[in-house]
DNA sequence: TGATTTCTGTACCGTCTCGCACTAAATTGA
DNA sequence: TCAATTTAGTGCGAGACGGTACAGAAATCA
């Protein structure tokens, strides 16, 4: 098991401070996030959090990559669920219409489209890892749409991805669960 | 003419005073534009900002407003050169491209998607306000395609404003002019 | 010509923010 | 048992930030 180390043992989980980092940052993003915001909701002293974390723009670049990561993994389980472009389309589209409208503080959409997205003009980090993120996101979709049979599943799947950002910013908008839930299905029906 | 008023003229140009807050907030969003970047961007002192626009979050809601209101006039401009619902919505997108790649800093999108969205969840009048730009967009393009005899233009104008919200959220993201229009190209060719 | 009105510009203020210096605490290792 | 190491916690400082008070400037009006 794991080897014991010298010093003081910290009193933070790494992956719990870094859940709660995305929280926040997810809420009012990056500027608008304060670092005693931050510290106090991963419950630990600033300079613990610059000693874990970095500064803040590390901060939330890390959880901004960490955010691309598992919203990949959430693309691929949902489409897995389908058995053709349109059942797995309509599938990860509803997914999405759910996972955006949720938040302690009200719809929240998508950490990386609606948060790093008012960041990239002025600062070249956020702007390559949101890309990234985008590109993964569009890669994930087209390689499933690939596996079911689709004729051009590379621009299919940015189409897709396309209808899942305007749902993100549309739930953190404010728009209702079922006006987004008929578009979702309208865009399945119509994109596969 | 204009009736001259008592007092010391004001200095500065509303409308161009508007202008300079609109590119200061379309760069950096709300949080992240301090009001010393505003003032100077308006060739105006603070306290002259004040008495003019209101305080800092009334002056973004301001340059929303108008700024919604301006793009859905280059919704119904663009639109308008098409004579069917294909070429209408490849004309919306493409210009779409064209506008969201300009910017003086770099590629800066729309700005009540790519900016508006980070503040909506812990800013009301900022959600209510990028709700109602999001609402007219769509109106805007439903309004066209119903005139040009689309059988279902609600929900196909909230699609075409989905690849929008999209396309603009990855050019400011990066994405190069070649492959957003490509994918515009490929939107009007499924959507109408 | 002076009063009144409206605007500009400087200074100021209180709070926030970021980031760090330093001390104390909690562990392991010799 | 004490040194060494690693982390937590308090306090500090400089600057940023949002916003206002007030004096001066520039106009119109009586």
């Amino acid at each position: 098991m794991e080897t014991r180390r010298r010093g003081r043992p910290p009193q933070y989980d790494r992956d719990a401070a870094l859940a709660a980092l995305t929280n926040a940052f997810w809420d009012q993003g990056l500027a608008a996030t304060s670092l005693d915001a931050l510290a106090a909701a991963a419950g630990m002293n600033r300079p613990s959090l610059y000693a874990a974390f970095g500064d803040k723009q590390a901060m939330y670049l890390d959880v901004l990559e960490r955010f691309g990561e598992q919203a990949c993994a959430n693309v691929r389980l949902a489409m897995a669920a389908g058995d053709t472009p349109r059942t797995a389309v309509t599938a990860l589209l509803r997914g999405g219409v759910k996972a955006y409208l949720a938040g302690p503080n009200g719809p929240r959409g998508c950490l990386a489209v609606c948060t790093a997205t008012s960041e990239a003009v002025m600062t070249p980090a956020v702007r390559e890892a949101l890309q990234l993120v985008l590109r993964d996101l569009d890669a994930a979709v087209a390689e499933r749409l690939a596996e079911l049979g689709s004729p051009e599943p590379t621009l299919q799947g940015q189409l897709v991805a396309a209808v899942l950002h305007s749902l993100a910013v549309r739930a953190r908008a404010g728009a209702g669960e079922a006006e987004l839930l008929a578009m979702a299905d309208a865009a399945a029906a119509q994109l596969a």
